[in-house]
RNA sequence: GCCCAGAUAGCUCAGAUGGUAGAGCAGAGGACUGAAAAUCCUCGUGUCGUUGGUUCGAUUCCGACUCUGGGCA
């Protein structure tokens, strides 16, 4: 059977995945569908550097502003969403082009991993959270020893976070997560892709990510958190862990000085592109790009992808 | 010029009643399947300012010097 084409753009914070996004799809008559766990949300445009409007007005873009930051996101929304547009991209003849740095949410377009039909068990979950807390992350994860010993001997003790996942997916399928997840490893994709990764010297890359935030302070960063803040945003949203707005956020309620909330989102923002990139290291077909060598672009072009 | 306090890992500092030293941050590597811009794991040899002395042995004690703070003139 014919796969479909699917081109990914993917790489750390700040390499210029957006530019090179925007010329490709122009070049090729593509669409752009952004793979950003913060991009999502209304409201959030510079701490979360969307394409700005003249950009998003020379090339279709998807899956950008679709919901409120005060509302719930996770993976599982983002795959049936990015599905859904990659099947109208190809039906109108067109090229999806997947851009962004979340590279959890590109593996699940990718590779069309399945998840669980139950949505998340918000009064299970905080019942393990209560229960670590009074006897300790050890106790989750001996319960998970005795479920899941597979997951229990992959996961420390201290990742608590992914302990009570993997104890919830116990709980609602009576079957280990370690299982499903060797099986959804071993899956190819569906798509005929290319999958290229940006990349930079590291000393490099951090100095772009400083500018940067310096250059999102001078646009009204702040403001932006304000406003979202007045708007009923709270601390503890998933929207509010984004980079910078939790510095922020956490400067608005007194913590700090805002140089001090500055500084830590650049160290923060380091260590991210740092996460990133161990990430895309581990993906498997992936073609990775010097933006300080080569013209992406050119590369494209020449090497008659 | 005099007095006091410092001088230890890239940065901020701790420490050994003398047996060549350790934290946090920064940095590096890794994990990751319904919060993923999240969550978590691993990695620390450096002329202990320079130079004399005491000592079996000094980065640790004593002296001088240099530099940096602060005070007095």
């Amino acid at each position: 059977m014919n796969k479909r084409p699917l081109i990914i753009i993917a790489g750390p914070t700040a390499v210029g995945k957006t530019a090179f996004s925007i010329s490709l799809a122009e070049e090729i008559g593509g669409e752009i569908i952004s793979a950003d766990s913060m991009q999502v949300y209304r409201g959030m445009d510079i701490g979360s550097a969307k394409a700005s409007p003249e950009e998003r007005s020379r090339v279709p873009h998807h899956l950008i502003d679709v919901i409120e930051p005060t509302e719930e996101f996770n993976i599982v929304r983002f795959q049936e969403l990015a599905k859904a547009a990659v099947n109208d991209i190809h039906g109108r003849g067109k090229i999806p082009i997947i851009v962004g740095g979340t590279g959890f949410y590109i593996q699940s377009v990718l590779y069309d991993i399945a998840f669980e039909e139950n949505g998340p068990d918000r009064s299970y979950r905080a019942m393990l959270y209560e229960r670590a807390g009074r006897e300790g992350p050890e106790a989750l994860h001996e319960e998970l020893s005795r479920l899941d010993p597979a997951s229990a001997l992959a996961i420390p003790a201290n990742n608590v976070k992914r302990v009570a996942r993997a104890l919830e997916y116990y709980h609602d399928t009576g079957s280990p997560i370690s299982v499903h997840n060797e099986q959804e490893r071993k899956k190819e994709s569906p798509y005929d892709f290319r999958y290229f990764v940006l990349t930079m010297d590291r000393r490099r890359l951090y100095e772009r990510i400083g500018t940067r935030v310096d250059r999102m302070m001078e646009e009204g960063f702040l403001d932006e958190v304000k406003r979202l803040r007045e708007l009923g945003c709270e601390r503890n949203m998933t929207s509010m862990q984004g980079l910078g707005y939790k510095q922020l956020f956490a400067y608005l309620e007194g913590e700090g000085t805002l140089e001090e909330a500055v500084e830590k989102t650049k160290a923060e923002t380091r260590h991210f592109a740092k996460r990133q990139l161990t990430w895309f290291r581990r993906e498997r077909d992936t073609i990775w790009i010097d933006t300080e060598k080569e013209d992406p672009l050119n590369v494209y072009r020449t090497r008659n992808f």
